[in-house]
DNA sequence: TTTACATATAGACGATTATCTATATAATGC
DNA sequence: GCATTATATAGATAATCGTCTATATGTAAA
């Protein structure tokens, strides 16, 4: 994944309410979408995109489908950018207990 | 500035080249012209969408003004991202030599 | 197998955006 | 002042994108 399909991903006010909401805890679409003022289909077409960006993982339970946020993936894509773009800047992970 | 308006800056092929343009040396706007395969009036567009991102610095020099990336704030931008929605990875900034 | 529920997809539509041409502004030299 | 060069701005247009409604798909229960 290239860094302008990273930033587009992320570029999004909707989708950073749905990065936020599944950021630390799974989430099923329709939790998801009881919380943001749009359409499940609109909540549905993010999340497409979310997938397709490597950014969320989803994991099916019954009829329901569970999203978290591949917070790996997303510190990823800000590392790939900052090296890139910011070579006289070292950005170090380093995992939380 | 907050994390949607900078992963939206960023989040642009043209605009992208221009930050690998003008990442780490000073170059005004006709160089970067000269090595963008888009017109004049565009590219200052970017350079101005950037500009009001705060992602690059610009000097007038003469007739001519030089822009250069701001290396800092877009390290800065990426540990924004990161903090926000990332919270169990640390992303730390080392200034390199 | 029908019904109900959860999610995804299709298609339409308005808003935003990236690009262009034309023109304005700014700085320099004659 | 006038001409020239460099950059910015205005306005038009086509493409992309976010949202909606309608509908399809998938899963479970009766």
């Amino acid at each position: 994944m290239n860094t302008v399909d990273f930033a587009k991903a992320i570029g999004d006010e909707t989708r950073q309410k749905i990065m936020s909401l599944c950021c630390c805890r799974q989430l099923s679409v329709s939790e998801i979408v009881a919380q943001m003022g749009v359409t499940q289909p609109t909540v549905s077409h993010h999340l497409k995109i979310l997938r397709d960006a490597g950014m969320v993982r989803m994991e099916r339970r019954g009829k329901e489908i569970y999203y978290t946020l591949n917070q790996e993936r997303l510190a990823q894509g800000c590392c790939r950018v900052a090296e890139e773009f910011a070579p006289d800047i070292d950005l170090k992970i380093d995992s939380k207990a």
